[in-house]
RNA sequence: GGGCGAUUAGCUCAGUUGGUUAGAGCACUUGCCUUACAAGCAAGGGGUCAUAGGUUCGAGUCCUAUAUCGCCCACCA
């Protein structure tokens, strides 16, 4: 017998072992259709906020949507703890800087911190019922992971995709660490606008020009102007003098210059931004490097050597000020690019990295995205315009000590890099010497380990290779090759889903995926989205759990449209909460009337039992048709929808029948027993995709046909009674309307109607004859009289019978 | 500045390819102890669908502009 109340919290706890127990998430490789989930590794940084619980519920239902339909649900978990976020919270933590700590015991540290936090968020994800099997979850920098990601930077090496060059690269003087392009964050600052004079070397003309970073000056290489701008044109090919730094540049031309920004005439510097970059490049241009990898202006450079760079920035504002340089200083907002993992502005940096080629297989990044279904189909477009609008190549290095090192030595000599062999992987080159003896190029015997490690996303772009076990004999490849469906929100397209395609494309020339699929992100209210750093996440996802349950919460995370943000609503919890017992509540209703049901072959069903099964037939068709296109929320809300008319009519209008087979029948009632067994069994095969734990206590207690009902499939009835639909509806408003009355008479709904008259068409007059003692008997008919009409229905008249009922 | 999306009841959200009177839950009002459920049931009030134009017999839905919000990008002279 279900419990009169439902304990969530111990039934949870309950399941929770009981599927452990029973391996009911196991996933093992057998002659079903398999279907398969690149789920994004969470950073382990330290807390979870409910956002992250929002997107992953969804992902979790289209796992439980599959696995009722038949499929062998491939659904790993992972953790990213690779990299930088890591070491950030390490320091954080430590209240040191990694270089203080020292590489090795920093690591140490790393890993440490990294598993801590792991349990805590497999706990979490454990008792919000996300079905993932355990035993093939994975971590970004264990030792199979570090030698898959060595085995795709072998493999790019291998077909030419990567490379090692000296380059200008984004740089973090914080984190001190090349950066990627990706990785940048744009920030509005308040800062000056300088309006600094020039002369002209050779007849001492002066021109202004405009900017936010004079202590770049050192740095200037040359000068530009647009060859189309009449008021500065005159000035090309003559020479430059720099005030203060006391150097002469030359005046070059660059339809690149805008005219009408600043004064129009540019400093080029090496380097101030990415155009710095372009013309050092197409010019030739020399290289004058001025900043430490801390932040700090050189030694060498007079006057300024040593100092940080802003005040270098304040001093040189000053003796251009003494010296009568400045025109003007404007007050000025703009954006600056910061690194986003600490909200440093960036700045750039020459020295050797690892590169992935980007630019010149740009073209077949975009065919691939092609390939892919995207969930909701407009995503695609953001994929699209950051492939069209991305500049560089990948740089992959990371001058860091928490990650997948580099599998390379370089010879001491000569410089040949030395690759590790792929049989040897996982390789520390800081720890071990390369397989030969001596550099192939030089006879060398002295190697000089990489120190450098590798992106955080040169290794979650490697999830699906992962997963595939890439490189192994007993791999999976034969069915992840490419995996049904990736699932993330929309800020990581240009990462993740950009990054993990390029790999794909690379090693196997096809893609990782076939969907794609895009959840939106939670809102702490209009227009103000939850983040940790803003710590406007009110609630805490374990105090939630305590506090409705976990299938309370699920129900909120699966509502909503696919890839639409929404806000953090108690309203929905409690209407999930509200449904959540009703379920419950009707449960225990049926399960009373069907301690004496067999079930057995049985077609003769009452008129509105044949109502109510076509109404759940539509409904499913509806409900399928959601979750294949991924929308769980739109899938639910319909659903919803029915569950309550089940409740609210149906069960209303049978339950007289199940009560009273005296009155009613043997057969009439057997029909209602077994109606209401067969789409209560379907309701909760449809509701377990979003609350696992109570449908699991119930179809146990009810059915218990399966060792969970997670493993059950859904199958479609064999019949179709969708004829009854449109006159089983009016019936209901028919009864509606009846209910109305007595309600607006202020009595009870047992009140008996002493005269209902009804103008029927023919149709109907035949639906309400098939259901004519139910019909009556919900509504405590006494006399019912039917008047013909040609076509649509009437309620004439509705006499309550008001005296004292016995 | 560019791309994409959102804007519907006091609040949180649905509204399929244009088609009667725009839906649900919460909140509000009224009534009902009805052999599952008072954390329930029945009924009711509440919306010029962000704004302004346009297409159409017909627009919440399609087009154009504007505003506000979100995500992403570009912008350091």
């Amino acid at each position: 017998m279900l419990d009169k109340k439902y304990n969530a919290l111990e039934k949870e706890a309950k399941w929770l072992e009981y599927w452990n127990d029973n391996k009911v998430y196991k996933f093992n490789k057998d002659n079903r259709k398999v279907f398969s989930i690149d789920t994004p590794p969470p950073t382990v940084n330290g807390k979870i906020h409910i956002g992250h619980i929002f997107s992953y519920s969804q992902t979790e239902m289209i796992a439980r949507y599959k696995r009722l339909r038949g499929y062998n649900v491939f659904y790993p978990f992972g953790f990213d703890d690779n990299g930088l976020p890591s070491e950030r919270l390490v320091e954080k933590e430590q209240g040191k800087k990694a270089h203080e700590i020292g590489r090795e015991a920093f690591s140490k540290l790393c890993y440490e911190t990294t598993d801590k936090y792991e349990e805590e968020f497999q706990e979490l994800f454990s008792k919000m019922g996300v079905s993932t099997d355990w035993d093939i979850h994975y971590k970004t920098v264990s030792p199979s992971t570090i030698k898959i990601s060595q085995l795709s930077f072998l493999d790019l090496i291998k077909k030419g995709h990567c490379y090692h060059k000296e380059s200008p690269a984004l740089w973090c003087n914080e984190c001190l660490t090349s950066i990627a392009q990706a990785e940048l964050e744009t920030k509005t600052i308040k800062t000056t606008f300088n309006y600094v004079n020039f002369k002209t070397v050779e007849d001492g003309e002066e021109f202004t020009i405009a900017t936010t970073r004079p202590e770049l000056l050192p740095a200037i290489v040359c000068v530009f102007v647009n060859p189309n701008d009449d008021e500065h044109k005159h000035l090309i090919g003559k020479t430059a003098h720099i005030p203060v730094i006391d150097v002469e540049v030359p005046i070059m031309a660059d339809e690149k210059v805008a005219i009408d920004k600043g004064t129009g005439v540019v400093m080029c510097c090496t380097f101030g931004d990415q155009t710095d970059i372009e013309w050092w490049k197409k010019y030739n241009l020399p290289l004058k490097y001025i900043f430490t990898d801390n932040g700090k202006i050189i030694d060498s450079v007079p006057n300024y050597g040593g100092m940080k760079i802003k005040e270098a920035r304040s001093k040189i504002i000053e003796d251009l000020q003494n010296g009568g340089y400045i025109v003007k200083i404007e007050e000025l907002e703009h954006e600056v690019q910061t690194h986003e993992r600490c909200g440093k502005e960036v700045e750039y940096s020459v020295m050797k990295q690892w590169f992935i080629d980007i630019m010149n297989h740009k073209e077949d990044f975009l065919k691939i995205g092609n390939e892919i279904k995207w969930h909701p189909s407009h995503m695609h477009n953001r994929y699209n315009e950051w492939v069209e609008n991305i500049m560089w190549d990948w740089c992959i290095s990371r001058q860091r000590y928490f990650g997948v090192p580099f599998p390379v030595w370089y010879c001491k000599d000569c410089g040949e890099a030395i690759f590790a062999r792929e049989e040897d992987l996982p390789v520390n080159p800081l720890s071990q010497q390369p397989h030969c003896d001596k550099c192939p190029k030089c006879g060398c015997t002295e190697f000089i380990p990489e120190t450098d490690v590798m992106d955080t996303w040169a290794t979650s772009s490697v999830t699906p290779l992962v997963n595939m076990k890439f490189g192994e004999k007993e791999n999976n490849e034969s069915f992840l090759k490419p995996m049904s469906i990736r699932t993330n929100a929309s800020e990581i397209i240009r990462t993740w889903d950009f990054y993990t395609i390029v790999k794909s494309f690379y090693h196997f020339g096809i893609r990782p995926w076939d969907n794609v699929m895009i959840s939106g992100f939670v809102m702490a209210s209009k227009g103000e989205k939850i983040s940790k750093s803003k710590g406007n996440s009110k609630v805490e996802p374990l105090d939630l759990i305590k506090q409705y349950s976990a299938d309370v919460i699920r129900y909120w995370a699966g509502s909503g449209r696919l890839g639409t943000d929404m806000v953090f609503s108690e309203e929905t919890l409690l209407r999930g909460r509200k449904l959540v017992n009703k379920l419950w509540n009707v449960s225990k209703f049926i399960e009373m009337h069907l301690s004496d049901y067999e079930d057995k072959e049985f077609n003769d069903y009452e008129y509105i039992d044949k109502w109510i099964l076509g109404k759940y037939q539509e409904m499913e068709s509806g409900f399928l048709k959601y979750l294949d296109e991924y929308e769980v929320g739109l899938a639910l809300n319909h659903l919803e929808k029915f569950f309550w008319n089940f409740c609210d009519n149906y069960i209303e209008i049978v339950k007289h029948r199940l009560y009273r087979p005296e009155e009613f029948g043997e057969q009439a009632r057997y029909s209602g027993q077994k109606t209401v067994y067969m789409i209560l069994y379907k309701l909760l095969q449809d509701f377990s995709i979003f609350f696992p734990f109570i449908t699991e206590e119930i179809f146990q207690e009810l059915y218990h046909n399966k060792v969970s009902i997670h493993l059950t499939e859904i199958k479609p009835f064999e019949f179709n009674y969708f004829d009854e639909i449109k006159n089983g509806d009016i019936i209901i408003d028919i009864i509606s309307q009846a209910r109305g009355e007595k309600t607006n008479n202020n009595v009870s709904l047992k009140t008996p109607i002493r005269n209902l008259d009804l103008s029927l068409n023919r149709e109907l007059e035949d639906a309400i004859n098939a259901s004519i003692k139910d019909f009556k008997a919900t509504l405590f008919i006494e006399n019912l009289n039917i008047k013909a009409i040609d076509k649509d229905y009437n309620v004439d008249n509705i006499e309550l019978n008001l005296e004292e009922v016995e």
